[in-house]
DNA sequence: AGTAAAGTTGACCATTCGGTCAATTCAGAG
DNA sequence: CTCTGAATTGACCGAATGGTCAACTTTACT
């Protein structure tokens, strides 16, 4: 397949399970979703095979064809799921507490989403990556106002001394981008750590480290507080 | 497809072009090569169609299978040749000069190959949040090697007192991380900016940001210096 | 129990895929 | 020019893919 942007506005689900919500089938359609959300992050909309996603859901190919009529529409309500989380987990970065507790509290729920759904944030890694052909619209629609908005936030912040005077948009395209490296490359991390439990070793290091140095880099700590923090035996290289 | 690892070591380009080195169809090589980096660079390896390579790169498709025996065997030349380019940039750190210089430079080349070579940086994480099937053994040999060997450089400075103390290896995903976004996530933050020139806009302005924010956040920057430094008029949101 | 709708399944289809191959052209050495 | 190996090309093949469908089973409601 070459490009995948077809019907315009995709009003529902779009599928059967006609009247009643809480059906039966319901629970189908979440396993399908589930199993989709895997197959779709490692291999990418073009890559992956709806055989795979119904073994994996454990379920003949016919049925999820069933309750989604086309790979295409499987992939966007997928997509689409995981850029509402994704949407969500921005959520607000309250204008009133002082700064570093709010980045500082953001952070920690970006690193977190990484970690509880490391395969939404690769999903939405490779949809951007292939060019964002499906949510481009709201990348440039909700996202970009979203950034707009708490960018001003930042602004005023800045005004007041109480931040490094970093352009906001670059504040965050270099948080998300810290924060989702330990969903998106965890096979690298691995791969260079050989850590035996990466949820708990990497993400247990992860947080602290991190969200120290976004504070610090930010300029969010007026103090000069003590550099030398006293965390380590986190990762072993 | 499902997975792609056979034929254990791969000797050479293990191809036709027999003898002569500077022989006629090694420009054909390398384009094919370079159209198959834009390929594999948004489809991923199992997305990727041979045809629509060939196509790009302006020839049969069957003249790509004449030079690559078999896809597999293209996207294993593509990718090293990637991933060479990715550790070569990885260069050394100074161990000597003082440490600001060089986290300063390495950031800043990290960047600069972002921006020259965006494809290969795409591939590169196509590869790795595809769980890195090709690589694997490279980042559990070189890239770990180098980690280690580089991290005892940084200890060094920890030592010193001229680094904050971060666990070395969390400080070079997070370099990588935010070098890389600029690639990989160009068409989010395409989306969110909405500039007219990427590469001159975006990171004209990424390039002094990411500096500034991660030498401040890596505590190499003893001295209190001035938090509010002057650029700004970069990215517009 | 009876019935209609929802759900399940495997066989099946048209298309596309990676890869092969024989026929042909091209380039260079003698 | 002749000859030889490299290079080019389109036709072709078997396997895999997304999607359809008719037959069948289960569920829910009266």
């Amino acid at each position: 397949m070459e490009t995948y942007q077809d019907h315009p506005p995709l009003g529902k689900p779009e599928t059967p399970s006609a009247g009643s919500a809480g059906g039966v089938g319901e629970r189908q359609r979440e396993r399908i979703i589930r199993a989709a959300t895997g197959v779709f992050s490692r291999k990418g909309y073009d890559g992956a095979r709806v055989d795979e996603i119904a073994r994996k859901a454990g379920l003949p190919k016919g049925n999820v064809l069933y309750y989604f009529k086309t790979k295409k529409d499987l992939y966007r309500v997928v997509i689409e799921q995981v850029l509402g989380l994704w949407l969500d987990a921005l959520g607000d970065i309250a204008v009133d507490g002082n700064p570093e507790a709010a980045i500082r509290q953001y952070v920690s729920r970006k690193l977190s989403l990484s970690r509880h759904y490391p395969e939404a944030s690769r999903l939405f890694a490779m949809e951007v990556i292939s060019g964002a052909p499906v949510i481009s619209g709201h990348l440039s629609g909700q996202l970009r106002n979203w950034v707009e908005d708490k960018g001003g936030v930042f602004k005023k912040w800045q005004e007041e001394g109480q931040m490094a005077k970093i352009d906001p948009a670059h504040a965050f395209f270099m948080i998300w981008a810290v924060t989702q490296t330990y969903a998106d490359f965890e096979a690298q991390i691995q791969a260079v750590t050989a850590v035996e439990d990466y949820d708990t070793e990497i993400y247990g290091g992860a947080t602290t480290e991190v969200v120290e140095v976004l504070v610090r880099g930010l300029g969010l700590k007026s103090e000069a507080s003590e550099i030398l923090s006293p965390h380590d035996g986190a990762t072993r290289i």
